[in-house]
RNA sequence: GGCGGCAUAGCCAAGUGGUAAGGCAGAGGUCUGCAAAACCUCCAUUCAUCGGUUCGAAUCCGAUUGCCGCCUCCA
């Protein structure tokens, strides 16, 4: 029985659906005024990870994620280059699709756009007008927040303590320093749009009432964005959909922690944040992904950078992933090269570790997508196949068979709920090798041959050549690993 | 000031009442011409501190200490 936790009501749910078998879930996207960091990986890496598991389990989901490509920080970016918001927005967009593609990020089934839904928004906003939780000043309107009675519901604050807490400019033109605008007039040069309050453009908040309920329906069943949009953002946007639609706005709402780095928020007002460019250049995308997944979702994750000098920054957690994520290439690797050349076993039992790993996977992830969790017996079935591989007398012929067999099958489902080893092994590695040999000016075609040259002198058992080859090999931080058919290098 | 979270081995980390998963590092071993990889074994009588509840607590309650977040744009 899958069960998540619930910022509204604080606690474990059962995932009761709208409809049974089907899921429909909306996650706030970003703003697309400069390239994602590690924190944006993170919200986007763990809402695909519970997609996919869903998925796994047979549910139909459907996933709706914005981009708001409207807003003051897009038109204040925009001014600094001297070039058109809209522009702008395209240009980040289409970051965000690459960045996310190298993590494994699926798209989302729909991707709307502020600014192709403001019809739709602005009639949200007649509705809340209509139910009296809304007044206008000036060409902006803005949401009467006292005038909901649930106001505070998910982030747990009542509005007196609110108030005494601002530290916010007081906006003149509102009747309460906590209301916030669902439309603001518009000012000379912004994009803006034809609306019954004169031209402008939506407020943050609106545009995600307005398309979750477009695609997805008012009552629809998880809502989830990064912790920090508790307040105000969902605060708010529960506030305006329950004036606008008069039931209850989503069922279940998930938020994940946030990334830290050097154990302090990573913020970009601070300047404290590295982009997912930055990080790629330096790891493997798929081990950054691996280094998210690896706590628990709604727990804060930090990494260290340290400062190598002209190496530059270097990142120890995000190594350590990377580290573990060879190891599971290599074993996919040669559990593929082993399985190739044979005919599929038939039907019968397989080892009851396989099994029991299996089993653990799926009970991790029905406990609120624990993938913490879910990698320890994911490392026990890498575990499993290298020693059915090293030691074939660990089971008998065909069960060692079936086993291995069954193995690679329960891998790619894991891996797809994962979002992992999705590149063919071979590729993965003989790509990192080349990185490597670009990175450290060693010509990899030099490597083979040096090898073919020890290779030969082993055969005629001259193995102070084949002692001082490999020495030549370890110099430039090759290092070779003899198998009883071949040998295969890296760096070390 | 208000609200909330966290504290588990050298490091990362799972674990919300039944006697501490997993990873990295470390030690020993198997294999190997040597090595690497892989595999095997070991590595927290104890979960920030002090009290309490309970047959039983890392888990619940209270207090203390330390760290962090939100209350303003933020993933």
């Amino acid at each position: 029985m899958l069960r998540l936790f619930d910022t509204l009501t604080k606690k474990k749910q059962k995932l009761l659906t709208r409809e049974d078998g089907k899921v429909s879930i909306y996650v706030c996207g970003p703003t697309v005024y400069d390239y994602s960091h590690l924190g944006h990986a993170r919200v986007y890496v763990v809402f695909d990870t519970v997609v996919r598991y869903l998925r796994s389990t047979g549910r139909e989901v459907r996933y709706v994620r914005n981009f708001t490509d409207v807003d003051d920080k897009i038109i204040a970016r925009a001014q600094e280059r001297g070039m058109d918001p809209m522009a702008l927005a395209r240009e980040f967009i289409e970051a965000f699709a690459e960045d996310m593609d190298r993590l494994n990020v699926s798209r989302a089934d729909v991707e709307p756009l502020v600014s192709e839904h403001v019809p739709e928004i602005v009639e949200v906003i007649e509705r809340i007008q209509e139910a009296g939780l809304a007044y206008e000043s000036d060409g902006t309107v803005f949401f009467s927040v006292r005038g909901h009675e649930a106001y505070g519901k998910l982030s747990g604050r009542n509005l007196d303590d609110l108030r005494s807490g601002a530290r916010v400019e007081v906006d003149s033109s509102k009747r309460d320093p906590l209301d916030f605008a669902l439309w603001k007039a518009a000012k000379p040069g912004e994009p803006c749009w034809p609306s019954p309050w004169g031209e402008g453009r939506p407020g943050w908040h609106i545009e995600c009432s307005a398309m979750s309920t477009k695609y997805l329906g008012v009552d629809f069943d998880i809502h989830g964005g990064g912790m920090d949009l508790i307040f105000p953002h969902h605060e708010n946007e529960i506030a305006q959909s329950e004036a606008a639609f008069g039931t209850a706005f989503a069922r279940y709402w998930m938020h994940n922690g946030f990334v830290n780095l050097n154990a302090e928020k990573m913020s970009k007002s601070t300047g404290n944040f590295f982009t997912l460019r930055e990080l790629f250049a330096k790891v493997e995308p798929e081990a950054i992904r691996l280094f998210l997944l690896s706590v628990q979702y709604r727990h804060p994750i930090n990494f260290t950078v340290e400062d190598h000098g002209e190496e530059g920054a270097r990142f120890p957690d995000l190594e350590e992933a990377q580290v573990r994520t060879d190891y599971f290439y290599e074993t996919l690797c040669k559990l593929e090269e082993l399985l190739a050349p044979m005919k599929p076993p038939g039907e019968g039992d397989v080892l009851p570790e396989l099994l029991a790993a299996r089993q653990s996977f799926s009970e991790a992830m029905d406990d609120d997508f624990n993938t913490a969790a879910a990698l320890a017996p994911t490392g026990e079935l890498f575990r499993l196949a290298n020693r059915l591989m090293e030691e074939p007398t660990f089971a008998p012929k065909k069960l060692r068979r079936r086993t291995l067999w069954r193995l690679r099958h329960e891998l790619t489902a894991v891996g797809d709920v994962l979002g992992l080893w999705q590149e063919p092994a071979a590729d993965y590695l003989s790509r990192r090798l080349e990185v490597a040999a670009r990175c450290r000016g060693v010509d990899p075609a030099w490597v083979e041959e040096r090898i073919a040259a020890r290779a030969a002198a082993r055969a005629a058992r001259d193995f102070s050549t084949a002692d001082a080859i490999r020495q030549e090999l370890a110099e430039r931080g090759v290092e070779l690993m003899d198998s009883a058919q071949t040998t295969r290098w890296r760096f070390a």
